[in-house]
DNA sequence: TTGTTACTACGAATTATTTCGTATTCAAAT
DNA sequence: ATTTGAATACGAAATAATTCGTAGTAACAA
């Protein structure tokens, strides 16, 4: 049994976006990344270290500015948000997620290469 | 400009889906169905009530019985947590949510098929 | 040394969501 | 008629998440 119970708030979601993106950043970065900064800079600093007392980040506090980095994968909690929403919102059928996510987004021919050619792997192995 | 902010709450997701597979529905029908019953009957009974408030439900009330019926369509809510979920995770690639969704569920060749006619469609469009 | 600035720490207010207890009402059975 | 059971209404507690204010501290420049 692994400790499998990540589930990032709304909130964490949006400072582990710039964590995955960019890497090892200070409090003040993320908070400058954050595209809606409808909350001041302390609201993002006290998330981080929320997150940080749940593990989500590891921080080092060696100079006076400390540098926060992501410890729980984007993979894996991608993979963990998208099969609880199978579950919750489509029933239990990735078909149909997959059929509503790309019927109504604009998606570009080259994506749609890539997925095929993806499929096409999935149906070999 | 359309009323679009309905953001159904991860409870009222677990009965939208009761409506929707099922129609029209009591309370307690609605309860009954819930494979979770963590809660008691009147925690249902109010949030379906909030939801009535909010418009996401409507409900006869001409017999002692109430029975509820959805107001938001099953698509439509799909689509918003679908577009949602692709900019929050997945930094707006609908094509890496696929691939996500198909990778580690263990989708049906019969799945995949559809999905692959899908997606020929979308092109010659 | 003394300000000034940018940072962390952290308690607490605010807001959102879920949960339950209790009062009340209606209907059906006794 | 009275009791009993199942339903609604609704306030309010419990929990979760976000937000902010303020205090303290380190670094650095004047």
């Amino acid at each position: 049994m692994e400790k499998n119970n990540i589930k990032p708030t709304e909130g964490e979601m949006e400072i582990l976006q710039v964590l995955w993106a960019k890497g090892r950043c200070t409090v003040r970065e993320v908070h400058e990344a954050l595209d809606k900064k409808d909350a001041g800079y302390t609201t993002t600093l006290k998330l981080m270290q929320i997150m940080h007392d749940k593990g989500m980040v590891e921080r080092d506090t060696s100079s006076k500015t400390h540098i926060y980095n992501a410890l729980i994968s984007e993979e894996t909690t991608q993979q963990q948000l998208v099969n609880k929403m199978i579950d919750n919102v489509f029933n239990g059928s990735a078909a149909r997620l997959v059929m509503q996510a790309l019927g109504n987004q604009k998606t570009s021919h080259e994506e749609i290469e890539l997925i095929k050619d993806y499929l096409s792997k999935l149906e070999n192995k």
